[in-house]
DNA sequence: CGTAGCCTTGAAGGTGATCAATGTTTGTGG
DNA sequence: CCACAAACATTGATCACCTTCAAGGCTACG
């Protein structure tokens, strides 16, 4: 860890995210105005759904997962926010509560934004709208990928779900998951039964596939859970 | 029909709808530039997924269903359009593809405008990029709550299905859903065989709960729908 | 008046859910 | 550092729900 100066030094690691890319030291400066830095620790709450929204935050490092109460007790994972994700952002400009709860999955750092700051320097910044635009419509995409499976069988869906993943990966380690996963954790995002999932995952740990460490994933052999996906 | 000066007459029709409020007639003649209006029959296709995204179109009158097509033959459906919608505009700024295909469900008619116009015009208005990600935050919490029922048994998700139809119904005749809808277009929508569809909706017409009428649906007792929704 | 699209019903079968019990690892506090 | 709790992984048995396949009827439309 340098020691430089805490929100100068984060302001440069921000820069550098696709979201703010191109933009001067000076704006960056008045876009964060009045944010800071947070640490969160596995499991650990950034908001709850049905909270008022005052804040939306920039992911720094390690992963959320956005999560949504179901009738039953269970919960549904919508979305694992990784680091350049923005998380809360999209209901800021709506004036209703979270639709959703934020956990971290992992120790984790964000950027945290007050909601006066978005209403007063994003909100009317054409670029930031349609970055913000372009994230929305990325995020939809997966979703509707994954409901265009929902008849498939289910190592089908885990294994899209794994590639989805994996394909976030930035550099060094690309067989690793860029986030930590429990199987119940794959079980809530896809609407299934823990034990379901641990069926199928344990099958491909036994054949080499796949291995699990401290619920970090290694995917051993890519191509074999690529051709999962399109056997018949 | 009057019979007006069919520009003007359209541009007028056109300037009530929510995503236009409050602008003038000039920056309206100016967003619109270059558009045509676009009859569609039942079941003729607007645009079709992997085409180049060239334009894109408001609904005015019918609907139209927007499909992905499916590793095996069957679509399944990911919006159903109705008048006020935007459909295609969200490509508009990815130079991507179109992701879905559009077709109309009964005779409607849409307003088709150029990616030309969107760039000159669409982008750079921070108003419009505002209330284009409102509509994307509006579809992606459906998509959202009909995942969030996955694992509920088919006659909640059907029941959910409808009422959420239903409350897009302006103004008279609040009983009938706003569109034609088959139990196949109901069942690509859910990602279900259509012979479930069929099983659970015959039930609710026997007793009286729906009725059906060339593809209108009529929900004769919508508190025992919501009662559906709500039990164990 | 025939075809195409849609609806219906039945029988058989499979996939994944549920329930229950147990093992394993991680984390916490004395 | 140990003991205990909590979270996570696993395995087996049973069963319900939904799918699939097949056959037939109804209605709209050219």
């Amino acid at each position: 860890m340098p020691n430089l100066n805490s929100t100068e030094f984060i302001q440069n690691e921000i820069s550098g995210l696709a979201l703010f890319k191109g933009m001067s030291k000076e704006r960056l400066a008045e876009i964060l105005n009045g944010g800071v830095p947070r640490m969160h620790k596995h499991r650990q709450v950034l908001y709850h759904a049905g909270d008022e929204a005052q804040s939306f935050s920039v992911v720094l490092e390690g992963a959320y997962k956005l999560v949504r109460p179901t009738p039953r007790g269970d919960d549904l994972i919508v979305y694992f926010a990784t680091p350049g994700d923005v998380i809360g952002a999209l209901v800021m400009g709506s004036g209703k509560p979270y639709p959703v709860t934020a956990i971290a999955m992992g120790p984790s750092r964000c950027y945290l934004i007050p909601r006066s700051t978005f209403q007063k320097e994003w909100a009317g910044d054409v670029l930031l709208q349609q970055r913000l635009n372009a994230f929305l419509y990325s995020r939809m995409s997966l979703i509707q990928d994954e409901k265009t499976m929902s008849r498939a069988p289910l190592h089908q869906r885990i294994a899209n779900l794994l590639l989805q993943l994996l394909d976030r990966n930035t550099g060094e380690n690309d067989q690793i998951l860029p986030l930590p996963l429990t199987r119940q954790e794959i079980a809530d995002s896809l609407g299934v039964a823990v034990e379901s999932v641990i069926r199928v995952m344990s099958e491909w740990s036994h054949l080499g596939m796949i291995r699990t460490n401290d619920r970090h994933i290694e995917i051993l052999r890519p191509d074999q859970i690529v051709e999962i996906i399109k056997e018949s």
